[in-house]
DNA sequence: CCGAGATACTATACCGATATAGATCCCTAC
DNA sequence: GTAGGGATCTATATCGGTATAGTATCTCGG
């Protein structure tokens, strides 16, 4: 039964009179407090013509529930769980991929009623959210296992789910075969005939530009897995490949790391690039330097970003199934909660979701076969 | 300084001994509990050397900081504000208007270091977000106002702020001119020559199909709004428009609404659509029944989103500018709050963004002039 | 040598609820 | 007639902090 939205107080006024909480209406109608309580979390404790009488009495007050953050510390339970992000929250909005994750969590978590708190792993005004939010849980997503705000949700104890990053004892972890599925990538360049195959990846932490000792460069879990499976084909293949790596991971930033690899000398016929949105830059510099693709470069991507059908020609990709990787998120974090609430349960569990090599037009064999 | 991961305690689990609480480090150190909360929270209200103690026996102790739902209740502040969303939580993430609202309001609200709590409108499993989750205040985008969930956050006092909805006294708004930008886009086709203009709007609440009467037929406040303007300068031009209303507004649902007007004997010369998506859905359908765009039927949207200009022919559209939206939003919650914290500041304000229509491709005369 | 003012810490009183163990009262079965 | 068992409601003890008003102790100018 709405109340018409006039007749509210302004919001945050008392209005001299303090505020409604249990103990009043408990006054007013004459009952104890717990009575009251009971009225609106545990109909069942009451009879129906008390507790009616009570939510009368409570209406007549403008008791708008039990208070959220009082009930929180007296249930242990907050009722929202936390996503939390490396980059900035925008990033959770702007990339595609991380819309769909994102996406389908809200949708396997929305049949339990939990909300979804946006975490930014950055600190601000002596704020740390991952140590300073109220919440029932949380998943990482793509984080630096170092990252203080990790550290900081470690510690609380909190039920925790790692996504796309190195699986640890203790917390359930799902991550796709970023090594296999790099793997393919590269054995299907060998494969087509590539000996000069260069790699373009991304590093938030180092700098830009071309990497001395690639397996060493770090950059994050995936960063790392997805290189170790490059260099499993090319090194069986003998192939030692020039990598770039790069800050920006965002649609349409220009890009100095295609214009290292594409206006050496030593140009190469292929490039492995660590997401599609990196593999889109290449493409976009390639056309700037007249070159066409495939025909004067293949070039791969990963993860099948919707962006990778639309992209002409449509780009060859190591599809990851995002959809499923943000259900299985939520449905191991709702698992991690109720077993912290129930002492234990179900076994903690380290998911690996399967990846897949998708050939569609941006690459061929090499205009001169090595 | 990040502890080893695998040092921690399972999460959940007490192991025991009970929970390390201020009083547990109080007891170790010496010193009276509040000493040890201000060694937390206000460190310039105690020595340098004490702190020190008191933050090394914390850690040894692997104390995690101040409890945030105890704080909360304590201060009465959460550190997170809530967006209020309609429809389900993955439209959120799913449509690019909506992705550039949030990413702008993310972007707005970072230097606070707010986090973004996710809230459904729907009730599930007896827990409603909107009264059970603790936050400083909310923003509520483009619900409706009879929504219990609008109430349910109106009844709780928090600063709000209204998106895309009735300003209502008392809580700040933003909006767009909708009214204005409906109405030029109208008055466009009806400067090109077109007599029989058709409308499809959106309405989650009515049965699709045809409407009888427009102006009554509700949806909430945005698609009265732009109703209202197109039937502002279709009325002036003595046009009367067949109306028909969809559910859907996902891009690529098939589209019952232009088979409506498209397979009817009196099919229209030009169509006005309540958003882009809808607007592609019916050029989807023109061009599966052979129809040209814009020469056999011109088409426009609302929005100006990105999907617009992607289109071919790019669409005639009304331009809002979401990400203006959606830090206006931002800022006014910040400010509301504000106001809330410290009796009354300055000014609640009722903000109303332009509209532009943008002429692209997709409408032009219509081929034999009424 | 004394009072004013910091500085460093403590005592007490909330914040607004929930959990758990009673205390009544009424009804039923033996 | 009474023990046992539900259905209702209450009393008490938390939940884990923070705010505010002290109480000492120290410092310093006059």
């Amino acid at each position: 039964m709405p109340v018409p939205l006039g007749l509210a107080d302004e919001p945050g006024q008392t209005r001299g009179m303090s505020r409604v909480t249990l103990q009043t209406i408990a006054d007013r109608v004459g009952v104890s407090r717990m009575t009251v309580s009971n009225a609106f979390s545990r109909p069942n404790q009451l009879s129906a013509e008390l507790r009616g009488r009570i939510l009368t009495a409570a209406d007549e007050l403008g008791y708008a529930g039990p208070d959220p953050s009082a009930r929180a510390l007296a249930r242990g339970t907050t009722g929202a769980v936390g996503v939390l992000l490396t980059d900035s929250l925008r990033h959770a909005f702007t990339d595609e991929v991380a819309t769909t994750f994102l996406g389908a969590i809200a949708d396997e978590l929305a049949p339990t009623g939990l909300a979804l708190t946006l975490l930014s792993a950055s600190e601000q005004a002596d704020m740390i959210p991952a140590r300073d939010v109220p919440m029932d849980g949380a998943l990482v997503y793509s984080c630096n296992t170092q990252s203080t705000a990790v550290d900081w949700l470690v510690r609380r104890k909190l039920p925790l789910v790692f996504v796309d990053q190195a699986a640890v004892p203790g917390i359930a972890s799902i991550n796709i075969d970023d090594r296999a599925g790099a793997r393919a990538a590269a054995q299907h360049l060998v494969d087509l005939g590539h000996r000069r195959i260069d790699i373009v990846t991304k590093n938030r932490t180092g700098t830009p530009g071309i990497v001395a000792d690639p397996v060493t460069a770090g950059g994050g879990h995936v960063v790392e897995q997805r290189m170790l499976g490059w260099l499993d084909a090319l090194e069986a293949a003998g192939i030692r490949p020039t990598v770039v790596q790069e800050w920006h991971i965002e649609v349409g930033i220009g890009d100095e790391a295609a214009q290292l690899l594409l206006d050496s000398g030593d140009r190469p016929t292929a490039v492995l690039c660590f997401s599609d949105v990196i593999a889109y830059g290449v493409v976009q510099a390639a056309n700037a330097r007249g070159l066409r693709v495939p025909e004067d470069l293949s070039v791969v991507g990963f993860d099948d970003n919707p962006l990778a059908r639309r992209m002409r020609p449509a780009l060859t990709t190591v599809r990851q199934d995002v959809a499923a990787k943000g259900r299985a998120a939520a449905a191991a974090l709702t698992a991690a909660i109720e077993r912290s609430r129930t002492g234990s349960g179900t076994r903690l569990r380290h998911l690996l979701l399967p990846t897949e090599l998708v050939v569609r037009d941006s690459t061929t064999k090499p205009r001169a076969p090595g």
